[in-house]
DNA sequence: TTTAATTGCCGAATTAAGTTCTGGACAAGT
DNA sequence: ACTTGTCCAGAACTTAATTCGGCAATTAAA
């Protein structure tokens, strides 16, 4: 499953904004758990032929619903055994832009600016609890970085990239039980 | 950039706990980055041929420094536009595994136990607040769930998959400028 | 209502890539 | 010096990606 970002011109700079129909959210859902199945598998899992799948695949890259293909790596496995949030309070909200340097480290994953109690949030995989220390002393070392509280995650039961389903549900206005079954009030 | 886990009986189980090599790590770095890459490519880019570099990727996967290969879909463009961390604090500790059907919910991203002063953290991408509203509703729902925090994520400066590349520097108890470079204690 | 234009699909043909196979170079151990 | 094992490149082979042409269905225009 190449890229295919040279493949024929892409014309439609992400313009597109045509909602998507169910084979379109079924090849996402696909693609967001394994972009290695080939076009003729995915095909017959969605109910289509392979270029047909093939077209629309090159039709939701260039219309930006997917990001790109990516190899997940292992932290541990690739030496990077330990997994941090970190909040981070800053002073003024020009300054965050100083902190955009630690970006280029390797060891940041995300960088979110947040609405709560704090300003800046970061997602941090390294090597040791040395390393984060060193990270926090850089912090620490940034104009505008007031306090930093670090969450080191101690075991991780879900990780993974965005999902093409949604849960209506969620929406009605209600509770759920835990089976995911919706309970709707009884109006 | 098939999954190739079929072709060839894999034999090592993520056994082999053999190092990385400069050759692996490249290779790690760039399929982390962009995992369409023909064999072709990548060799030329790492300075190996087509079938070195193949070979070399089935044992990456083989022992699990690869977990998988995925396409990373846009949220928004997905139709999920809002993003949150949720703090969720527990009463007992067993209880935490009743959480964990909540996994099954396409919102939810990730699911870590943290050490601090909360005990689980979530992050969750949904359709609207509405949604959201409807997830911590659920939470809350949940037996031994005490509280929560949610942090609305207002804008994502950086967001990717665990890289290859680790920064050494970090670890040599020391401070660093905002180049990156190492500034060692005068010993 | 009819016609023209567009869209999206399939099956076949073509092109490109993945994959296997062979042999040779190098290093470590006997 | 010889054997063993590892790792690589080049060529051969196999599978998948990609393009092409035509058809059916929908929509727009007439």
């Amino acid at each position: 499953m190449p890229n295919d970002a040279k493949t024929e011109d892409v014309r439609n700079r992400a313009a597109d904004t045509r909602p998507l129909d169910a084979f379109d959210r079924r090849i996402l859902g696909e693609l967001a758990v394994d972009a290695g199945l080939s076009y003729a598998e995915l095909g017959r899992l969605v109910g289509l032929s392979a270029p047909a799948v093939h077209e629309r695949v090159k039709r939701l890259r260039a219309t930006g619903r997917v990001r790109g293909t990516v190899a997940v790596l292992d932290g541990p496995a690739v030496g990077k055994s330990l997994l941090a949030f970190v909040h981070v309070d800053t002073s003024g909200w020009g300054k965050t832009q100083e902190l955009m340097s630690i970006a280029e480290l390797p060891e940041l994953e995300e960088i979110h600016s947040v609405a709560g109690d704090t300003c800046m949030l970061l997602k941090v995989r390294c090597k040791s609890s040395r390393a984060l220390e060193g990270l926090l002393a850089r912090l620490y070392a940034t104009p505008g970085v007031k306090a930093t509280r670090s969450y080191v995650v101690l075991s991780t039961y879900l990780e993974r990239t965005p999902q093409a389903d949604t849960t209506d549900a969620l929406e009605d206005g209600h509770s759920m039980d835990r089976t995911g079954t919706a309970t709707l009030p009884a109006d």
